[in-house]
DNA sequence: ACCTGAACACCGTTCAAGT
DNA sequence: ACCTGAACACCGTTCAAGT
């Protein structure tokens, strides 16, 4: 089938959309590819790895172009994007979470989520307490609300709203926090 | 061999500690527990539903008596009290944040959080939304702290302050943002 | 109530060998 | 560079049958 690396993470990602992380195995996508298991370890070197590669295209899919405003609308920016990124397939939330906890990709969020709060002048100990805050509490909530979105599948046409404003006063409580903690060094 | 429920959950956290949730497996348990694989399921319907019994039963160990206090301090001793059960059992984070994310179990936490952060006088809107993002931190940063704390396990006499400090720092930019919006009834 | 024995339908990964 | 074929060492779950 000669097939290249991108094609693989392009199939995972089909695969990921239409069936399920559950149904996204080295079996199943090797069938897909028309080929057998082994030949994906040409590619990756496990489905760990795989996997990583697929929460970094999933993302960089999701990208927008970088937000101007404030270092507040950024970080805002910046957790919306995320959010609706993981949202825009099938268990992505999940998936990017995963990847991101174990260390092996996923890294773009934080780096630019670091970038927009050390826009607010805050020391740098309390710049990364913050993102680290600001990316649990979207990945936490985004989880909690594509299983939601998931599980209600049938009928519902679209989300429950509650689950995005919960979402949205999280940040803005962090927020709050981040420039109460922050002198204005010359009003 | 007789074996009760509770049995069965004792051994397993045994396992869990033991050998990490990877090697959980029914058959490894069941060999544990001197009987055949299927035993388990005349105690649990599935692995999923014997997962959640872990989880709240790891929480249970980890229970200590109500905290008085501000509602500021019996929140932070709800996030401290958690994170420190989590982090008494190997992959315990793990475990309890994904039978959460699943609506299985371990929901006791959320309830005494809510509880908590109620005492704040906000409004029910935002002591569900601050609830759950103080959960998701606690989650996430423990689970960071874990994954660390296991990988780096060779040598490491106890565990890098940062993790924390920084999960201290987020819960802090949290409560100081409820504050912030909850107006003092009568000072 | 609790368990056995046997089966079903799968997994991830390795490795020599092919083109 | 990319893939095959075959194997290894596992999984969760079901179900008739036993005590």
């Amino acid at each position: 089938m000669r097939n290249h690396r991108e094609d693989v993470v392009d199939q995972a990602l089909r695969v990921l959309d239409t069936y399920g992380l559950a149904d996204l195995t080295m079996r199943r996508l090797a069938k897909e590819l028309g080929v057998q298991p082994s030949a994906l370890y040409h590619h990756f070197p496990s489905k760990q790895l795989l996997l990583a590669a697929v929460a970094d295209e999933l993302l960089a899919r999701g990208a927008r172009p970088e937000p101007d405003g404030t270092w507040e609308e950024q970080s805002r920016a910046c957790c919306t994007q995320l959010r609706d990124a993981m949202l825009a397939y099938r268990d992505g939330a999940e998936v990017v979470a995963t990847v991101h906890a174990f260390g092996l990709g996923a890294q773009a969020p934080e780096r630019a989520l670091a970038d927009a709060v050390a826009g607010s002048g805050a020391a740098p100990d309390l710049v990364r307490a913050a993102t680290r805050t600001l990316l649990h509490l979207v990945f936490g909530h985004t989880l909690d609300e594509q299983t939601h979105l998931q599980a209600g599948s049938a009928g519902a046409i679209d989300d429950d709203p509650r689950d995005r404003s919960d979402l949205e006063v999280g940040v803005g409580l962090v927020l709050d926090g981040i420039r109460a903690r922050t002198a204005a060094p010359h009003p």
